[in-house]
RNA sequence: GGCCCAUUCGUCUAGUGGUUAGGACGCAAGGUUUUCAUCCUUGAAACAGGAGUUCGAUUCUCCUAUGGGCUACCA
């Protein structure tokens, strides 16, 4: 096939898109980038109940901070527009009732009273109730009714939606590009609502013929789809068009437990199920973004969620994903998320960032948290602190000392450290510590390891209560490394609060 | 209940009709770091079960079990 590549993310726009569906839209993107085709984004906001202001946005933003734009969608028109479906109704209007002249489609008015309580008498027997060629015939439809009949209805305004009139008997065989063959028993199938009584279309209409008008070649969705998938081949048969191809992706799973991931399962598990933080009433849900991860760390665990690239490579860049992405690796079973990869995958990018990338980004979160410190001394920490940390907001965590003397020390660090000649030995050492010039971690370590040669103390006796007065704990980079980075005065200041500490 | 999909270490996964079934995360042990983290080395850890096809099945087929999804005038 020489055709155009284009694929479509189609949101629904109830609420905060989660990651499962971030991933819908990265393979989306990926897809059409590699092979030089379009990523279109629509939102299908077809049911006005659900509609939640804000998420729209929401969507937007997501995919702006993820790096992954569209080509063609609500805020960047292309010649397939509009891109929202609300603004589409005419065309489905249109759609439904030709399905209807060719006798593929019917007007029905059971009210959704009655068929509530058709089945509710059917669960009652043991059975499901389904609308179909079974029962039709019987029920409130214009294939039960006369021409005149349903003529009347329609005149009076009477309540109505539109339904599909599956054929039967037909197996219905869909390709789908990561699962190969599904065979479904189209007599299994219900008659569908096309077009609802409130004058908008459902899910199945409006996607099949917005994916047709808008030349869509590849369609690919979440698995929750792939029920569905035998009714939309068999609505591009009724409308005489040839489907796109489809590809339907495995679901994102809780990491514990059973089922799909939700959006509570983030805030009992301590992770993110969203890309940006989402306030609904009084609940806040947390996002990748506020949490301070990367977004190339989201993308690569997310890539890595149900496609593999066959080797053993697991760090791929958004680049190397869209040179590498293939839909036939794509894994057809659920993948259970595991927040611990996640944090594996910011420390990765986090440790192969540039310090003047983190000195800008730390500089700034202190500022926000109105710390001052000169920028000069932010410089010269970073890269003793690195390693330590997974996010900027821990580069606090583990250098404010150097910004600030110990105000505690550590109950632990305190039993390890300090013992009954600690004190003395540390008067002891400070004229050394006084007298010497300061010039370098080398020497100042020479002079310390030298002084304790020559007292028979031994090195650690002197460097682990170092460590404790001018860090407050048993953690930290090198001491001396510490100590030039202090200045002779801080540290001289540092012993001597130890000391009253301790004496 | 019905329909559809799936099933390799705890998790994400590679893989083949004959392999010591590989990697990653996590976990454990050791080493480095006179601290912590990093890092390095090593280790434990899997083909859901049963039939069948075959000289031989983790790999192919069927059944069972388990898991998941769908079953709305929601998407």
């Amino acid at each position: 096939m020489s055709h155009t590549v284009r694929v479509r993310f189609a949101p629904s726009p109830t609420g905060p898109l989660h990651i499962g569906g971030v991933r819908t839209a990265l393979f989306n993107y990926l897809f059409a980038k590699q092979n030089k085709g379009s990523f279109i984004l629509r939102i299908e906001d077809t049911d006005q109940s659900r509609y939640v202001a804000g998420a729209e946005d929401y969507i937007e933003t997501a995919l702006n901070w993820l790096n992954i734009p569209y080509d063609e969608g609500p805020n960047k028109p292309g010649q397939y527009g509009p891109y929202r479906q609300s603004e589409r109704r005419d065309l489905y209007f249109q759609h439904a009732e030709q399905l209807i002249a060719k006798g593929s489609a019917y007007y029905a008015f059971d009210t959704p009273e009655d068929l509530s309580e058709l089945r509710r008498s059917s669960e009652a027997k043991g059975e499901t109730f389904t609308y179909n060629a079974l029962n039709r015939g019987s029920l409130r439809n214009s294939l039960s009714m006369s021409e005149a009949q349903t003529k009347a209805l329609l005149g009076q305004g009477a309540p109505h939606v539109i339904r599909f009139k599956t054929p039967t008997g037909r197996r219905v065989v869909c390709q789908d590009l990561v699962r190969g063959e599904v065979v479904v028993d189209s007599s299994v199938l219900d008659d569908k609502i096309l077009f609802k009584s409130d004058g908008m279309p459902t899910y199945h209409l409006a996607n099949v013929v917005d994916d047709h008008l808008m030349a869509i070649s590849h369609v690919i969705r979440g698995e929750e789809w792939l029920p569905s998938l035998a009714l939309h081949i068999l609505l591009y048969e009724a409308f005489d068009w040839t489907a796109p191809a489809f590809a339907h992706l495995p679901l994102i799973l809780k990491p514990t437990g059973k089922g799909k991931l939700s959006k509570r399962d983030g805030a009992l598990g301590g992770f993110p199920v969203f890309p940006l933080e989402w306030t609904q009433g009084d609940e806040v849900f947390d996002g990748y973004r506020e949490q301070g991860y990367f977004p190339e760390a989201v993308l690569n665990l997310l890539a890595l969620l149900g496609w593999n690239s066959g080797d053993e490579q697991e760090v791929f860049s958004l680049e190397a994903l869209t040179q590498r992405f293939d839909l036939s690796r794509v894994q057809k079973s659920g993948a259970k998320f595991d927040p611990q990869k996640a944090l594996w995958f910011q420390n990765h990018y986090f440790q192969s960032q540039s310090s003047e990338f983190l000195v800008d980004e730390f500089s700034q979160w202190l500022t926000n948290q109105n710390i001052a410190a000169p920028v000069s001394q932010i410089e010269s920490v970073i890269p003793l602190i690195k390693e330590r940390a997974s996010f900027i907001k821990d580069l606090w965590a583990a250098a404010d000392f150097f910004f600030q003397p110990p105000t505690q020390y550590d109950e632990a660090g305190i039993k390890r450290a300090v013992k009954e000649n600690t004190c003395s030995l540390i008067t002891d050492l400070t004229p050394v510590l006084n007298e010497h010039p300061w010039d370098s971690e080398q020497t100042l370590s020479e002079a310390v390891k030298d002084w304790c040669a020559d007292h028979g103390v031994g090195v650690g006796q002197v460097m682990m209560p170092l460590r404790l007065f001018l860090v407050g704990a048993m953690k930290g980079p090198d001491v001396f490394q510490i100590m030039m980075l202090l200045g002779k005065q801080e540290v001289l200041a540092r012993l001597r609060n130890g000391l009253e500490a301790f004496q």
